[in-house]
DNA sequence: ATTATTTGACCTGA
DNA sequence: TCAGGTCAAATAAT
């Protein structure tokens, strides 16, 4: 394996790549500015989102590229995490391909003891359940109502986490293409253009953001530094916690690998609760997510 | 009657 | 062959 040490260009690049989450940093403090205006602008709060995504997949880059085997080290946060979830859940690593093209992972409790996570703001319709080797609990798979009406493609697994059961680990696979038919069915609460996963999506990452590199290759992972595994807020009886994805979750999702657990890190805190999604569309077509409402 | 859930069978990729 | 994902008939709920 390649020393660092002793090789300038590589003790370069990590000080761009310093350089960079700093600047990472300074853009979701102007991101969340934009947030809390009253005037806020999707479009700004776009192009602000698609520099960050920009930056870390340079930086991730250099990191990748300078450890190409680099000794994982457990990063400090996942000391805690381990707790929770020292098998977040049985990340499929050698299983079919998906369809989707999207895809984010969260832990979600249910207050109560309740039968799963609450309504996370779309409405879904069942269509399987089934034991998964090694998980106490079985996975239950949901389609969107819309499937046939609108052809929408999302779907998401839900499984009550071993360790704890009050968790559920919920699974989002491809994007919502339905719209709501007025009242019922896909409710929306009337929203403006204050988006609070996106907020959400800010605190994590204003807690920081670490890079690490995973042994085994090229794949990196941003976890949010100093995010409570579970997040203690609560949401109207959901908790819901961004969800640091472990080394190859997510290894065989149809993208150009690296970024892919980018992203799963960093849509971990879209999600349930609330209906309207941080959707990321991982080809990157312009490198935009899609916020909408 | 319509819609949603359950559950065993079937399909598919590794 | 196995495990995970999906289908679809039966059943339940509204």
């Amino acid at each position: 394996m390649e020393s660092v040490e002793g090789n300038g260009t590589g003790r370069g690049n990590l000080q761009l790549v310093v350089s960079e989450l700093c600047r990472v940093q300074e853009l979701v403090r102007q991101l969340e500015l934009h947030l809390h205006a009253p005037d806020a602008s999707i479009d700004l709060c776009r192009a602000l989102t698609a520099e960050i995504f920009a930056l870390t997949d340079r930086s991730i880059g250099f990191v990748a590229a300078h450890f190409p085997d680099a000794p994982t080290t457990p990063s400090s946060t996942s000391s805690s995490l381990s707790g929770v979830s020292d098998q977040p859940f049985r990340t499929n690593t050698k299983k079919r391909k998906a369809t989707a093209r999207w895809t984010s992972q969260v832990r979600v409790s249910a207050a109560g003891g309740a039968e799963g996570p609450g309504d996370d703001g779309h409405s879904w319709r069942k269509y399987g359940q089934k034991d998964i080797l090694g998980a106490k609990h079985p996975r239950a798979y949901y389609r969107c109502t819309h499937r046939n009406s609108q052809g929408c493609p999302a779907t998401k697994q839900v499984q009550r986490a071993d360790q704890d059961p009050a968790l559920f680990d919920v699974v989002y696979h491809g994007q919502h293409t339905c719209r709501p038919t007025g009242s019922g069915g896909g409710r929306r609460p009337p929203t403006n253009q204050h988006n609070p996963h996106a907020e959400s999506l800010l605190q994590s990452l204003r807690a920081g953001l670490t890079v690490d590199a995973d042994h085994g290759g090229p794949n990196a992972s941003v976890s949010p530094l100093g995010a409570s595994p579970v997040a203690s807020g609560s949401n109207g009886g959901l908790t819901m916690s961004p969800y640091p994805v472990p080394a190859g979750a997510y290894t065989e999702w149809p993208l150009d690998g690296d970024l892919q657990e980018v992203v799963s890190a960093l849509t971990a805190v879209s999600a349930p609760s609330m209906d309207c999604l941080f959707e990321f569309d991982p080809t990157f077509g312009d490198g935009v997510p899609n916020f909408f409402m």
